[in-house]
DNA sequence: TCCCAGGACAGCA
DNA sequence: TGCTGTCATGGG
């Protein structure tokens, strides 16, 4: 990894960081896509991703944030070769070689995943989105995602924007939130930080291991959804307990290796639609 | 029109 | 403890 912090941005050179791999295998819902390349929000903070030739420009008022955000200090290379297998992993490391595993703000990780139980990528998106318009603070040309507090409006305003059944559980923990449900969570360990995401409403494990591993960084974990199961399924002979299996096999290398698995798998079944 | 989606939850045996 | 039906909504 190679990158220099300037100013207003960050210059990666990495061959390990596309943005389009990383925005869009499905661990960020706030994200858009432009002529010149893509516009990240984090939190109240945005970026502006732009590639020039083989170099990453990430425009962004707080540099040393969005160093943290992208990862961009760990080695992505040796990840890959450490759970490289010659077979459907090193073809999921190649398809999806520029993903990285953000590191993003935890109440918007919780509050993303609750609304993604069960439900469409795009969806996701379009509510996260009308919540950010409706209750985020206006930052000069975007919204922030809204504090616990702001987030207290109950559940009729949510089912308003479209979140059907995920509405009270939206605003059943936002409420336990700002009451200070997760307050401890990030000096604990992991099973204990998973035990505490779980007593929030909607959220069960497979939503906890994805705020686990996306908002605080725990690669100790490998997410169990849909498409993670058909590769469960399709490459090692199923199964009862897919999640124990993926944990035993990848160890502290199991978030990077489900999200290649789950980014190639979903991507093959779209183009075979096609 | 129908099946499915980054599943969770309550009720039941 | 493990299994099953149900829950909104809209993408494809």
């Amino acid at each position: 990894m190679s990158y220099i912090i300037c100013d207003n941005c960050i210059e990666v050179r990495d061959e390990f960081f596309v943005p389009k791999h990383t925005l869009e295998c499905g661990q960020l819902f706030r994200y858009e896509e432009t002529p010149d390349g893509y516009v990240v929000y984090a939190g109240n903070r945005r970026a502006i991703l732009s590639t020039r030739g083989d170099t990453v420009i990430i425009g962004c008022d707080d540099t040393e944030y969005f160093r943290r955000y992208f990862d961009l200090d760990t080695d992505y290379s040796s990840i890959r070769t450490r759970i490289a297998d010659g077979g459907i992993i090193s073809e999921a490391e190649n398809f999806g070689k520029g993903i990285r595993i953000l590191k993003q703000e935890l109440f918007e990780t919780v509050m993303s995943f609750i609304i993604s139980a069960n439900n469409h990528i795009p969806r996701i998106k379009r509510i996260i989105s009308r919540i950010c318009r409706d209750l985020g603070d206006d930052m000069g040309g975007y919204r922030a995602f809204p504090s616990p507090e702001k987030m207290c409006v109950g559940e009729d305003y949510y089912k308003e924007i479209g979140a059907g059944y995920r509405a009270a559980y939206l605003a059943e923990s936002a409420r336990a939130i700002a009451d200070g449900a997760l307050e401890e969570i990030e000096q604990a360990d992991t099973e204990s930080a998973g035990a505490m995401l779980m007593k929030l409403k909607g959220v069960g494990r497979k939503v906890a291991d994805c705020i686990l591993l996306f908002g605080l960084g725990r690669t100790n974990l490998f997410p169990i959804d849909t498409w993670t199961r058909k590769v469960y399924n399709d490459y090692y002979g199923g199964g009862k307990d897919a999640r124990s299996f993926f944990l035993n096999k990848f160890g502290s290398d199991a978030g990077y290796a489900q999200q290649y698995l789950y980014y190639y798998k979903r991507e093959l079944e779209k183009y075979r639609r096609v």
